[in-house]
DNA sequence: AAATATACTTACTACTAAGTAAAAAACAAA
DNA sequence: TTTGTTTTTTACTTAGTAGTAAGTATATTT
């Protein structure tokens, strides 16, 4: 694959990220790569077509974290750790999640990109339940209200979290995250 | 006050928390007002003077809710479950609330915006960890981390959970915020 | 060597955004 | 009825936006 198309896809993401999906334009791409404007139409005809490819992408890059952790045989604890990571990190390089970046912005997506945004929440939110259910039933967890609740109970924790930190500023996040992951404990 | 500047600003509002900060134009407001552009201009002179007059707006409603449900002796409970029952109307109405949709954009926005933004967060997280703490020590609340870790994730949960069920379209909202104060019960 | 595909640029269209200056209309008070 | 003020429209500018059509140099294939 081309390493401009891969440029334009990093470069995008950080842009959703950072400003947000109505408020980049193509460029702010092209600026920051020194190519042209026509040159991003070349790889995405239109702005709906990168974005539905950027979520694709994190879509493909969650699913391999998922079957990385199984394969390497994280226990449940381990696995909800490295996720809450995820947020730390972003936290700390200034962005927001994807989920998070989009998802205020999902009534002017493109259909398309709706689609994939609503899938890739799913994944998440399904995941987590049942990491959630299983840790709970090994006695790795503790929680009192269903997995399904507590999962969006967190994932809604760490998303809102994330763009709450960006307006208040100060606000000790990897503390906060640890007080989320320590509410399970058994 | 002039009415056509109140309509002005309750549709601003509308938009913010539909579409978005960056995806709404004083077109869309003159159009639906049946007035043109320039009208929003005379009472608003730029977009940035419209959206700090709307979030100033809401941090006194926000006073004057809290006030009125102190001079009218509400317990914690009734306070949360008030102040909870906001973001139910907001979902069943199919809009954000104001914090949720503008600290996505917060790096867009005006720096009297974004002050003002703070403000109102600020005062959200310190009225909400204040009523957490007075209530577990009156035995109403139960919760284990501190009131301002318990203050920021519930107000998390509420922004987030109406972000994403904008994506999901289904999840018994009315339900899952049940399940929050639930969690509270001593 | 000829044909074709890749990876762009140049130069544009069509449109929308916020914002402004000046004229006109609407409304009040004298 | 005149005068002044408030409100609104007309008509515009400036500065973007996404997107396109046509062309070009370079590499690859036939």
């Amino acid at each position: 694959m081309s390493v401009t198309r891969e440029k334009i896809l990093e470069l995008g993401e950080n842009l959703i990220r950072t400003k947000g999906y109505n408020a980049f334009s193509y460029q702010d791409i092209s600026t920051e790569l020194g190519i042209k404007n026509a040159a991003i139409h070349y790889y995405f005809p239109s702005k709906k077509n990168l974005v539905t490819s950027i979520v694709k992408t994190n879509i493909q890059r969650f699913e391999e974290m998922v079957e990385n952790m199984e394969s390497r045989n994280f226990d449940e604890w381990q696995q909800l750790d490295a996720f809450v990571k995820i947020y730390v990190k972003s936290r700390r390089e200034k962005k927001k999640c994807l989920v998070g970046s989009l998802s205020p912005d999902v009534k002017t997506l493109d259909e398309s990109t709706q689609k994939e945004l609503k899938k890739m929440v799913d994944m998440i939110l399904r995941w987590l339940a049942f990491l959630l259910e299983r840790g709970k039933n090994k006695g790795v967890f503790a929680f009192a209200d269903s997995a399904e609740s507590k999962a969006m109970v967190i994932f809604s924790s760490l998303v809102a979290s994330l763009q709450l930190s960006a307006v208040l500023g100060n606000l000790d996040y990897k503390n906060y995250c640890q007080s989320i992951l320590d509410d399970l404990r058994p």
